[in-house]
DNA sequence: ACAGTTAGGAACCAATCGGTACAAATCACA
DNA sequence: TGTGATTTGTACCGATTGGTTCCTAACTGT
């Protein structure tokens, strides 16, 4: 019926994803984002929406690319104990420090930043932190060694994890050392107590 | 010798200390703290030097103002178990949140923003949170409950309390659920054992 | 009173911000 | 081979960004 669009907007989106990553919202340029996804302004203002509107999209190819495999490995299969899954992906955490990678959790630096005033943003900032939340909580429930934690005490050591992840995260952001990182993982690792 | 100043510097970098925390550092613009500051631009980079110069005088004065009070009430009097400092901290900063007040923590703010791509920041923020951290370890060696830590085992716990921190303030940013905060401060309550 | 020194403040700067308008190019379909 | 529909790319928009210039006002020490 008319002219089809040259580019894809799912790999658009996603390189779009990559520069709201390294550089955050408010970082992130309309012309840098263009000339990222490879695209023309006219291009870019038909198939999305503006600023905000992409950086929503990202955020939810964010949640599919990143946090569902997080909440996912959380779940993970059956015979792996579920307080190990934990330490794998706080692992992972440290682990893409290791390798250089700075960007920490795109969600996470969102919450820091356009999240505190944009009520769209917060709360899909909310949603995917909430996802993860219940993700600890599941781990949390198959782990031989909180067998005895009921349902409130697994919430709120799920809730515990969950900020200790967006703290790794953003510290992950900030040039922390290593070092700093991975001893508190590998402290995480003998957290297995909660006593009240 | 000349003309004098016809405003504090100091309550002048409070009032700036104040927009940054509530808006963070990108967030700012000039005429907006120029507004709150209640001075013009030429006096302004006259006795500042920019907008990054007064940035790092106001984390500075946020160490002051915050950081140090917090560390200081962290080493607290001896007669206070350490571990009660530290439940005392996290439970201001569910307080604030508590009386509307969603600015967070410079600091933490910082590290998730400039600090990503300024080494003059990240440098400062690194060393506002390892102070933290310290106090943190401070505490924990004026805890009965933690006497069976060795000083690797204290330096370790205190890493995880930082990111705790850290990780509690973005939510706080975030507009998080306040019940989610409580949840979390109260079962760090229950957080006394660290085995391994 | 005067000279020297500094603060104050408005006007101005180029650069960039996100967003819009519009004409040319390109397709599907008749 | 038109014709209608849609993308594309560029030029342009006003607003705002952080920063500079420069003249005037205000003060101090002599």
């Amino acid at each position: 019926m008319a002219r089809p669009r040259e580019f894809s907007i799912e790999t658009a989106t996603q390189k779009a994803m990559n520069v709201f990553w390294a550089h955050g919202y408010e970082g992130s340029s309309l012309p840098e984002l263009l000339k990222a996804m490879g695209i023309a302004r006219g291009s870019f203002y038909k198939a999305f929406d503006g600023k905000k509107p992409l950086f929503m999209s990202v955020l939810d190819l964010y949640d599919q690319e990143a946090i569902i495999p997080a909440v996912t490995l959380l779940s993970g299969p059956d015979d792996v104990d579920g307080w190990d899954r934990i330490m794998l992906l706080f692992n992972q955490v440290v682990g893409a420090v290791a390798s250089a990678d700075h960007r920490g959790c795109l969600v996470c630096t969102a919450a820091a930043g356009p999240a505190a005033y944009d009520v769209g943003i917060a709360k899909a900032v909310g949603l995917a932190l909430d996802k993860m939340r219940n993700g600890f909580e599941v781990a949390l429930g198959a782990s031989r060694q909180h067998n005895d934690l009921n349902e409130q005490q697994r919430h709120a050591f799920a809730d515990i994890l969950t900020a200790q992840y967006v703290g790794l995260r953003i510290l992950a952001r900030s040039q922390a050392p290593l070092a700093t990182l991975e001893r508190s993982v590998s402290a995480i690792q003998g957290l297995t107590n909660l006593v009240d």
